[in-house]
DNA sequence: GGTTGGTCGGGAAATTTTCCCGAATTGGAC
DNA sequence: GTCCAATTCGGGAAAATTTCCCGACCAACC
């Protein structure tokens, strides 16, 4: 952990946009004492850029294609017990969130949040503090108030994924070849998905999706 | 019409959400002869900003909730006929960009489009060309190779009604007993709608007829 | 050290999908 | 009237998928 320096801090910024990560940039840049060292738009290279700069913060959009970005949360939590890792989300469903933080994120930030609450939640993890925006306390309190879980909740974090895919309407062999699973596992996980959530039909799984907040339609 | 000045291309920027357009905006005024004059986050006001501030050019996100970004494209380019709208957005399904485009939009980028697409997207729309990014132009390449009018136009009546019960979630057996047909038939006809429509995948069939407002999720 | 739980895939029978086909019906067009 | 085209309905047969079952591995946990 040779975060670093006297002044400032640094940040690691994980997104599949581009143009997104470029915003994220200036926008966290014209702060002054924040300094991006780096930038990923995959799971992979987040965690080798976390390796190679162990910055102070790491900012990632969970909602990448391919593998998920919630497993780049744990190799960076395995790794580092005391990194600190926003997720900066447009998903704003309790599952999701819970998956974050159980994955071993410190704070959680939706995208339609006010530029300042992306500042402030930095500055508190840097702190130690754990943050998230409005929306999100708002939901995970309503959602603590009922004692049904979602049906996801059933579902392991492959399961969700492949989910995921199937509702955005891969194929099974593209969904495979994203995953690098022989195409036998992800039809024994479509049937699994199907059985554990009571769906009969294809069509029910992406309704099921779709209400989850998994699928955007 | 007053757009302006002697210097300077002035842009509206709509999306939904705060964060991604501050990122935008900085990213554009780093171009430095371009000036965001007016930012909205609904069909609404982004309609009210146009009046107010009739810019060269509109660069819009339409994946908005409630009213549709599309009804927004409507009324500015009812307003104004030569108006400049640039969609950009995260969907690149040929229906999404071709039902932008009819709106009367001028230009398509996906998100995930490098900066640089965006900003020679909008200054080709200045010169008054069209401008689309290549994952687009690849989309609407592979779909004009289709004779496809509105993709259900190409359905009969009864493979519309099959179709519709299909993503409504029903099973082949609830279909052929609802319809008064033998299973044999209703996998038929979905086999049919499936090569017809070129969808691969139930999940892809489902998206489909809620696009074209058959289903409603 | 044993036990759970998630991940990954093989196997085999049941079922569905994928194309092919023909027949009956309808609605014009000539 | 006749012919043509489109639509509707379903059989058949090979290919593929679904549906269950299974064992192996690994990590976490008691």
């Amino acid at each position: 952990m040779t975060a670093s320096q006297t002044e400032g801090i640094s940040i690691l910024l994980v997104d599949d946009h581009p143009v997104v990560r470029q915003g994220y940039r200036r926008v966290l840049e014209h702060q002054g004492d924040f300094q991006v060292v780096a930038e990923a738009d995959n799971a992979a290279d987040a965690y080798r850029a976390f390796k190679a700069h162990a910055p102070h913060v790491v900012v990632m959009d969970i909602s990448m294609p391919g593998a998920s970005g919630l497993e780049a949360i744990r190799n960076i939590r395995a790794r580092s017990s005391d990194a600190r890792i926003l997720v900066f989300s447009m998903h704003c469903e309790a599952t999701q969130v819970k998956a974050a933080f159980n994955a071993g994120a410190n704070g959680y930030v939706t995208k339609g949040s006010d530029p300042s609450a992306l500042i402030r939640a930095i500055r508190s993890l840097v702190r130690g503090e754990q943050a998230m925006s409005d929306d999100i306390a708002r939901v995970l309190a309503l959602e603590s108030l009922s004692p049904s879980g979602s049906v996801l909740d059933q579902l392991g974090e492959r399961e969700i994924e492949i989910l995921r895919q199937l509702a955005a309407g891969a194929t099974t062999e593209q969904i495979a070849s994203n995953l690098n699973l022989s195409m036998k596992t992800v039809q024994n996980y479509h049937y699994l998905i199907k059985t554990k959530t009571g769906m009969r039909t294809d069509a029910q799984l992406v309704r099921l999706a779709v209400e989850c907040g998994l699928a955007s339609l």
